[in-house]
DNA sequence: GCACTAACTGAGTGCTCAGTCAGGATGGTA
DNA sequence: TACCATCCTGACTGAGCACTCAGTTAGTGC
């Protein structure tokens, strides 16, 4: 591994577990057994460090979910969904450090000042939730799925609740596992096709 | 107004717009034309003052539910939910800065350290949960909302729901208002009782 | 006028940190 | 051997910061 790799990865842990501000790049410097200087010489600057950082996370989340997608061959776009939810879940317990970065605000905050980073963010956020879409879409599709639905809509409300229940995790303040079974059934609740019943 | 309480409000909209880390006691005196050691003087240290912000947070949250709750007599628990989310929506646009500081990392990141700090963001938690919870809890008597729910965990659900919408629009990634509709058919869904119909 | 206290002041302190820079090591090429 | 580019080093710098403290002011009771 490269220096510059080295410096890469021990940052994203660190900048997902203890915040950009709270990370000093002398401590980066010593974590990696590298002089602090090399870390400028690498990537100029903190700021572009993060980025480097926010980059690398992107490329990480998006291969994540096109090897998922490719592996799967659901019966519907309702079992796409649930598969969907059940990765997300998945990979969210595998790959803490990436959704850990995600949930502290200090991308948010430098895209406010950074158009790159905006857009990065705008880039992943569109992954996360276009798969739960592309679910969504194929169900209406095949059926399985009620056309009144907004797709793009309903997935923003679905990503919300799965990613929210991972948040509380990384908050520390409920277990998501937990609600696994009720957040399947939330999802079929809302989307799927509806037979005639009473409860 | 005492210079205590200019301080404490003037640091509750600087740290919701700026962050714990990015905002500077020094900062803080020059807003509200005192000296920096009066700061020190009423609070005793930047964390303190931080959590004196939280604690103001959770009475400002706990009174606009309250009031709200008193406020209302809906026709049935699934009319409250409604009513729940749109005020929900109301307070996150009335009193931006109480979620935007909610919806920061460094309350997060102090509770790890600090048990006064856990224990008030769990509070404010409860309470914001709490109102959704109320309503499904109240439709299960009035048979407005199906018995096969489980209200706390519905909620919890419902909660990641709507504030993940609010915390969207302080990412500036999506305007929650478009979603409105949205999200009050999609309670309805989740929870109404069911009526015999196809689509 | 005096004593006591609570509120307040602001210059000063010591520390941390992002970023710099002059120079060293390594390896490829003429 | 000489030259050059790339990678890397670590002591140094200047700025910003949380926090301190000796001292001032204003109010209150005697």
């Amino acid at each position: 591994m490269t220096k510059r790799t080295a410096i890469l990865h021990a940052a994203t842990h660190a900048f997902a577990a203890k915040g950009l501000r709270e990370t000093s790049t002398t401590e980066l410097a010593t974590m990696t057994d590298v002089a602090e200087g090399t870390v400028f010489y690498h990537f100029g600057s903190k700021e572009n460090l993060f980025l480097a950082v926010l980059d690398h996370v992107r490329h990480e989340l998006e291969g994540a979910f096109k090897g998922y997608l490719e592996s799967q061959r659901p019966a519907s776009g309702l079992a796409m969904l649930e598969e969907a939810v059940a990765f997300y879940l998945h990979l969210a317990e595998d790959r803490v450090e990436l959704f850990l970065l995600l949930h502290r605000s200090d991308a948010y905050e430098l895209a406010r000042a950074n158009e790159q980073c905006r857009a990065e963010l705008e880039k992943i956020f569109n992954c996360l939730v276009g798969v739960f879409e592309a679910a969504l879409t194929k169900g209406q599709e095949d059926g399985s799925i009620r056309p009144s639905v907004a797709p793009r809509r309903m997935a923003l409300l679905i990503f919300n609740m799965v990613d929210g229940l991972v948040r509380l995790r990384d908050c520390a303040l409920y277990e998501p596992g937990v609600m696994f079974p009720e957040i399947l059934e939330a999802c079929r609740g809302l989307v799927a096709r509806r037979t005639n019943r009473t409860e």
